[in-house]
DNA sequence: ATATTTATTGCACAAATATGCAATAATACA
DNA sequence: TGTATTATTGCATATTTGTGCAATAAATAT
């Protein structure tokens, strides 16, 4: 009986560091859609849903993520609410991983050439 | 048949931006460490399996999703690999990730006390 | 009080991820 | 040859995430 045993199923990536989550919640098209909106400053969730083009619920728990994180904080005014990036340093964090990113595809594509 | 009333159902989220794939890369307690133990400089697989205490083809997929996105470089020696950073600039992101995860741990606690 | 508008939560389901085991591939060595 | 070591792939399964719809909550206006 190898490893863990037939019936001690190891469980899944603990998410225990909370960066994980950190980059889990830059971990998504959509989300990274946000931050980029929030760049220009407060934006409304009916602007988000706008952009995103996704069902109200659905933003609101992009949301939810992100601000459980740190990355985005919100201003009640009535009903609605108006978000704006928690932490500025976000921007370096994608701008950092457009750099990486780009210069790995750039090495890659070399290959065929 | 809830959810196929109207609107065909909407696919997940579509990671067709390269960050989002990159910050997934980053999203995992596991690959952080393996990032984390190739500061140091170089390591085998079977120094990596040992850190994280996994099945080797776990681990195995963890430094092929992480050289995927140009984190993790390989170098073949005889039938074994070892590994190194394929970019410095992650321990930039990790590190503002790192500060912000605590500044907002902190402003969050000030809450309870 | 009722209606309206906005935000969140409960639920179900689809899709993606993490893991382990077994089998296979690839390399080195006796 | 054959054997041993290391790495990857194929498969099954558990867990997690993303999404939409419906219901509910919260605040405001009529």
């Amino acid at each position: 009986m190898p490893g863990f045993g037939r019936h001690r199923r190891r469980m899944m990536g603990q998410m225990e560091d909370p960066r994980s989550r950190f980059f889990m919640a830059l971990a998504s098209d959509q989300r990274i859609k946000i931050l980029e909106a929030l760049k220009d400053g407060e934006k409304s969730s009916g602007e988000l849903i706008s952009i995103l083009e996704l069902d109200p619920s659905v933003v609101s728990r992009h949301l939810t993520m992100l601000r459980n994180v740190g990355l985005v904080s919100a201003r009640k005014e009535g009903v609605s609410l108006f978000f704006s990036l928690g932490d500025t340093r976000v921007l370096e964090i994608i701008d950092l991983a457009t750099k990486i990113s780009k210069d790995w595809f750039n090495r890659y594509q070399a290959y065929f050439e």
